[in-house]
DNA sequence: AATTGTATGACAGAAATGTGTCAGAAAGTT
DNA sequence: AACTTTCTGACACATTTCTGTCATACAATT
């Protein structure tokens, strides 16, 4: 599966053990940081899918950083804060948040966002279920089904076929396959990614989707 | 895709190179010079989409390049530097500066940047759809379609075909052509334009756009 | 008609992708 | 621990696709 990371950035430290505590029970990792300037550079260095960010740091104002943060990225910020007035509402809209939750909250308020914002990010989440006519693919157990006959694939076959999946209609790079894949470490050849797209083509031959091959570029999932 | 390049203006030749060492990875294409006098002639003498400038230079202060360069162009323009007080910041901005980087940076940060820059500036077509009555292309994943069927093109075609709806309506002679889209490197013949054109034209067929000969000169994207 | 510039088809070398095999790594069993 | 099975990356070779060159045909201009 491809690992989701959430950057947690919130000076209380009980508060941000607690929020931990939460996502990683959904399978999230979880990245802590407890400043501003910390947090910059754990965004900096990691692939990053979502960031919940107190409002008031030690630091910095949790305005200025969702501002740096929306000056190259789009990742989604969930916005964490005491105060509760329809004003600070809308300033942490107006700097780039994407969501806003006051304190205290429910885990269940928290995760609820976290996942509504992962979704609208990226379609399909955790727990999600894709399905095109004959195929089906449930991301919470990982099974993959052809006509509902189950199908296996390896443990790095599901790490692609769900990357795939997760950008479908979309053309994706080797590179990044490979970097969101295999990870940003790995050194070997690149085209350990024709052969595992191969491996899985050929489980794929009777299911009414395909991965197509863009010359030149890398290969897309398409639905038939 | 049309090469990207980026020039860098930065004294400290280590840092310098690391720069370089980033972008290359990232695809682009990389200018490199120690001081502003050279950088200036290089982005005279070169197409460049995007100026990496460092705020201190042994002869020039980057603020003059900045200015100098805002003059006639509105390439985008990162400053570096060492200095992070509020202050210089809003000096760099007001100078024309497109974005601002302190040191030291990660190289994510860099390359994050980088991408909001080439982006923003973009906006033209990058990751965006060109569309005229049933043609449209998608530059963010390089298809065409035409009738909603998409049409297969190669790597050398797509690169050519995306220069041209750049610059529709524009006649482009041959030579500014084989510049842009072979590169300023390729020494054959000049005639490979006309040849691609050609295999661009086949699939074209029945689009309502075409590429018109203008005789003496060059190609022009027109729109019918 | 002569001259100049462009279009087209064929071809061969280059480049990218597909695929089978193998050996080492990892995981599971006894 | 020893063994078996599965997984996985590397590599070589096959296949496909791309692309520049060139010769010839065609079109425009004078």
């Amino acid at each position: 599966m491809i690992d989701i990371n959430i950057l947690v950035i919130e000076d209380e430290e009980k508060l941000l053990n607690l929020i931990e505590t939460y996502l990683i029970r959904e399978g999230y990792f979880v990245l802590k940081a407890s400043n501003g300037s910390r947090g910059f550079d754990l965004f900096y260095d990691n692939k990053v899918d979502l960031v919940i960010l107190d409002l008031m740091l030690p630091d910095y104002d949790g305005y200025e950083i969702c501002e740096q943060i929306r000056n190259f990225s789009d990742t989604p910020i969930i916005m964490l804060t005491a105060r509760s007035s329809i004003d600070e509402k809308l300033n942490g809209f107006s700097k780039g948040a994407d969501d806003y939750i006051t304190k205290p909250f429910s885990p269940r308020e928290l995760v609820a966002r976290v996942k509504a914002q992962l979704k609208r990010y990226n379609r399909i989440i955790k727990d999600d279920i894709y399905k095109h006519m004959n195929f089906k693919f449930d991301s919470s157990t990982s099974s993959t089904y052809i006509n509902n006959e189950n199908i296996d694939f390896s443990p790095g076959e599901i790490k692609l076929l769900y990357y795939l999946i997760l950008n479908k209609n979309i053309t994706l790079p080797r590179e990044k396959i490979l970097e969101r894949v295999w990870g940003e470490d790995y050194d070997g050849d690149i085209r350990v990614v024709d052969t595992r797209i191969k491996r899985i083509r050929e489980k794929l031959v009777c299911a009414k989707v395909r991965i197509v091959t863009v010359r030149g570029i890398g290969y897309r999932w398409e639905e038939e």
